[in-house]
RNA sequence: GAUUCGCUAGCUCAGCCGGUAGAGCACAUCCCUUUUAAGGAUGGGGUCCUGGGUUCGAAUCCCAGGCGGAUCACCA
């Protein structure tokens, strides 16, 4: 009785329930789906396909005397049909772009048996299933460049309608255009925004150039820890977690920095990595909490020689993704060919305000930060109240890109001071379109230095800045080995990705951006409805209403409920037999 | 976290001085052998985000909540 009874419920679960939760156009392409089977037909077949090409080399190889693509077969998903009877259009989608196949119920089914173009193609495909295609290139009367079908084999059935996006001369239709649900839903937008698969593109182009440019100099591209016991290298919040084994606290990474240091130690002369950094801090358009950068670090260069290498390497993404040095961004066009503008951070000040701070104690920051209406508080020292008159002051200024140099000394705890003036510190970043692209130092390493950078840093720690760095022991015992001197960088790659793709978000250049969890309602399984007394067939339609907990079902008023029942049982068609109205009440407990 | 805007059919959106829920695309049926954002005709499709309140009556007004966007704050 307990077996029979979990069976029911199972196969009622699969299909009775399903389909009254499915939308109508997938009940559709579910019906589709047998009726596939029924004529023996595989909606998920598993030989190999082949493929003689790609859409985009037809497109640019085929012209009218053409001899080549007789025999062309390409693979795609349908995204569009026009049925006109015995002859029918269709746009098929493969990785390279679009392409119109022509189907005719006598090309493709050249024998007395109709039913692949009458019944398979005309009834059971949809936008959206994947197909194979098979048959000559050709031109269209109108001109539009075709295939004509000789015969085609379905791939996978799509049980999802897609969104239907047109688009004519520049101008979109319908757009799927919902910012959570294209990042929700990424491989939707991929399917149907063309653009977007082109930003990623792009995306991983920068980066393999960035490879390139590296590998040509013989660094070598390493990994890291991204589990560490004590985090550091960048000014941060972690994540943090916890390995069971050595009942450890262990944080996720905030930077790599003192772990490639480290490697420099041991003896490399260069070292890179794309380092999947976590920060756990808000969330804005220009953060995710998990973020991309690369850090290089050279032994026996300085933070000059490393201006120089940023700017070769990036003008080089440019050149290589868009042919040229000039990239548009939002209103601005902005030229990465070198020589950048280079600024000291005193220099920008004065440049934007006039002011020249550089003799100014942290009293008189103080004041000035006062008279620029920018808060302050007690935690932060000169360094801090200098960089805070920098970001409101000038950075967002800043649209081409510019080296802003020479840091406040309290800001910057792994760098090498300055080699002549006191107070400062070897350090640069690159500024464009108003955002930091990189940080860059000649790295600190005097291992006494070191520790009482260190030591300010607990300093700080205690007055309350929350991103003052940890101590990290095992990196000054490295560094008391010898560290070579050298020049490290951090680039965000995700930053340079939007400004290479003229993206407004970061949200555009990462596939799966972070979001809050899909809100799921809280709903009782059918069995609880079914402890109630109410048969397994008849639960399913009292969710369709409303009830999707038992709770709630006890406060309804169990006339109204009979009677909904009995017309929803008439008017879905859904063959059941009606409860009595004393049943009613019984499931209700009254 | 604060402010603000949004949430209506599979998709894009209208309706919002309260009175039976709409359009285009998509879908279904029929007709149609070269169409192109779209062949023609007909038709089906809704928890108007959720919950509460006001009211004879709420998609619409009020309150609370959810999710998302934008701006700001922290940060790269």
């Amino acid at each position: 009785m307990y077996i029979c009874a979990r069976i029911f419920i199972s196969r009622y679960k699969r299909f009775f329930m399903s389909h009254l939760e499915l939308s109508e156009q997938e009940i559709i392409r579910r019906q589709a789906l047998q009726e596939l089977y029924d004529l023996g037909i595989d909606p998920y077949p598993a030989p190999e396909f082949k493929v003689t090409t790609t859409i985009a080399n037809i497109q640019e190889k085929f012209h009218a005397e053409s001899t080549d693509f007789q025999d062309t077969a390409i693979a795609g998903r349908i995204m569009s049909r026009r049925i006109m009877g015995k002859a029918s259009f269709a746009e098929i989608q493969d990785h390279t772009g679009r392409l119109q196949v022509y189907i005719s119920r006598d090309e493709s089914c050249p024998g007395e048996d109709k039913t692949m173009y009458d019944i398979v193609f005309k009834k059971l495909m949809d936008i959206g299933d994947i197909i194979g295609v098979e048959g000559p290139v050709f031109y269209t009367k109108t001109g539009e460049l075709s295939i004509k079908v000789k015969s085609f084999v379905l791939l996978s059935k799509s049980l999802k309608p897609l969104p239907i996006v047109k688009e004519k001369e520049g101008q979109v239709f319908d757009a799927f255009s919902d910012p959570e649900q294209r990042y929700r839903m990424r491989y939707v937008d991929l399917i149907v925004n063309p653009q977007v698969k082109d930003t990623f593109i792009k995306r991983t182009k920068l980066m393999n150039t960035m490879r390139e440019y590296l590998n040509a100099k013989e660094y070598l591209e390493v990994e890291t820890p991204i589990l560490q016991p004590v985090y550091g290298g960048a000014a941060a919040r972690p994540f943090k977690t916890h390995h069971n084994t050595h009942d450890q606290t262990l944080y996720l990474r905030i930077a790599n920095e003192l772990y490639l240091k480290r490697l420099i130690v041991g003896g490399f002369d260069g070292v890179y990595e794309f380092s999947k950094d976590f920060r756990n801090e808000g969330m804005d358009r220009f953060h995710n909490p998990e973020f991309t950068q690369i850090e290089l670090y050279v032994a026996f260069k300085d933070y000059f020689w490393m201006m120089n290498t940023v700017e070769e390497m990036v003008e080089k993404i440019a050149i290589n993704l868009h042919n040229t040095t000039k990239v548009q961004v939002g209103e601005h066009v902005i030229d990465f060919q070198r020589p950048w503008k280079r600024f000291t951070m005193f220099e920008a000040i004065e440049h934007y305000t006039g002011i020249d701070i550089s003799e100014m104690d942290e009293k008189q920051l103080r004041e000035l930060c006062l008279k620029f209406g920018i808060e302050t508080d007690e935690s932060m020292g000169k360094g801090k109240l200098i960089d805070e008159i920098f970001g409101e002051k000038c950075e967002h200024l800043i649209i081409q890109p510019t080296f802003i140099t020479d840091y406040p000394v309290e800001m910057s705890p792994l760098t090498k001071k300055h080699r002549s003036k006191t107070g400062l510190v070897e350090r640069f970043e690159a500024i464009c379109n108003g955002k930091e692209i990189c940080n860059s130092y000649s790295e600190l390493n005097d291992p006494i230095d070191q520790r009482q950078r260190f030591e300010e840093q607990l300093e700080l720690g205690k007055r309350g800045d929350e991103e003052a760095m940890m101590l990290d022991e095992d990196f000054l015992r490295a560094m008391e080995y010898g560290m070579p001197p050298m020049a490290g960088i951090g680039i965000g790659i995700d930053r340079l990705s939007m400004i290479m793709t003229n993206s407004q978000s970061i949200q555009d250049v990462l596939f799966f951006p972070q979001m809050r969890p899909e809100k799921k309602s809280a709903i009782d399984a059918p069995e609880v409805f079914i402890a109630l007394g109410i048969p397994a067939e008849w639960v399913a339609p009292i969710n369709k209403m409303g009830f999707v907990k038992v709770d709630q079902l006890k406060q309804a008023n169990p006339n109204k409920l009979f009677n909904d029942l009995c017309g929803m049982n008439k008017k879905a068609k859904l063959g059941l037999t009606n409860p009595r109205i004393d049943d009613v009440k019984a499931w209700l407990g009254q």
